[in-house]
DNA sequence: CATTTAATTGTACTCATTACTAATTAAGAC
DNA sequence: GTCTTAATTAGTAATGAGTACAATTAAATG
């Protein structure tokens, strides 16, 4: 059994959807799940408009609106005043550089379990009808922390 | 010993912070202290324009990233497109309706000691040194629920 | 293919937030 | 209390992310 490439992957996930299937939908939720930089819109538009030269801005606010309300991909704000995107793989959770606006995922053993429990806690609590969550921590990425001649204790 | 007031609570944080103290100060992080509605600085506006009617809007912005840097403030976006704030007193973290967007604080006992175990853990992870965190839970609010006529499992 | 329905695009627009500047005021020294 | 000065405020203009809209194009279905 071969493994599948990335963008067999994500056009599967886009049927698995119901979503109808576009050249710009394929190409932004390829790049999304390909990368991990967190992108912005305008760092996807620069990024694929070699590869589709006509993509508007208002096509990929558009399609990632969608993708967001399936749940395929999380929005994200470090601060800068833009939106930044994540493609929802694998259970995690972000650190986010309260100096440079970095951005890494964070995972361990047993995050998605914890994660479970915590929404099931907070549905107990509150009577929401839980569908997600954002866990981000902020602090100063290792090389902020030298640049900026901070000692860890 | 008597109980203090909300004025003269908030007239010492403001102090132990080393900030000036201007009536616009006083009274926004009065307001924050007082109501536990996470307002729009639209709201904020409107609530004091009564006590202030010369309150400046740019001044609630200077003055809420003010406290935000100082971390007496947290930030929150619900999805409307503003940004809303919430005066950090007790441990706790938020429930977000997608619905309507009413955001509900959520704690438990422990909860403040969880969240040093995770902010810990992320630590050790990235790198990062850790200065806060933000977690959000989302779902539909017990109205949208009844109003959406869905039945809970 | 032809039809139907949805997606894309570009432009115009909205509106939250920031930048800038002149006028005002709080805090501390005398 | 008055003075000094450095910070704060308020008003307006500017910015820029994101949305609305209408015409065009393209995917799905049979």
């Amino acid at each position: 059994m071969a493994t599948k490439n990335v963008a067999d992957q994500t056009l599967r996930v886009l049927k698995d959807n119901k979503l109808r299937v576009t050249p710009q939908r394929h190409v932004i939720l390829s790049y999304l799940a390909s990368h991990h930089n967190h992108p912005s819109v305008d760092t996807i538009h620069a990024a694929l408009s070699k590869e589709l030269p006509n993509l508007g801005a208002s096509t990929i606010y558009n399609t990632l609106n969608t993708f967001v309300e399936r749940g395929l991909v999380i929005e994200l704000q470090n601060g800068d005043g833009s939106t930044h995107y994540d493609y929802f793989g694998t259970p995690h959770y972000h650190a986010i550089c309260t100096n440079c606006g970095k951005i890494v995922d964070v995972s361990y053993e047993g995050f998605g379990k914890d994660e479970k429990e915590f929404e099931k806690r907070t549905a107990e609590l509150s009577g929401y009808m839980i569908s997600g969550n954002h866990m981000e921590v902020y602090g100063l990425c290792p090389e902020c922390q030298v640049k900026l001649g901070i000692k860890r204790p």
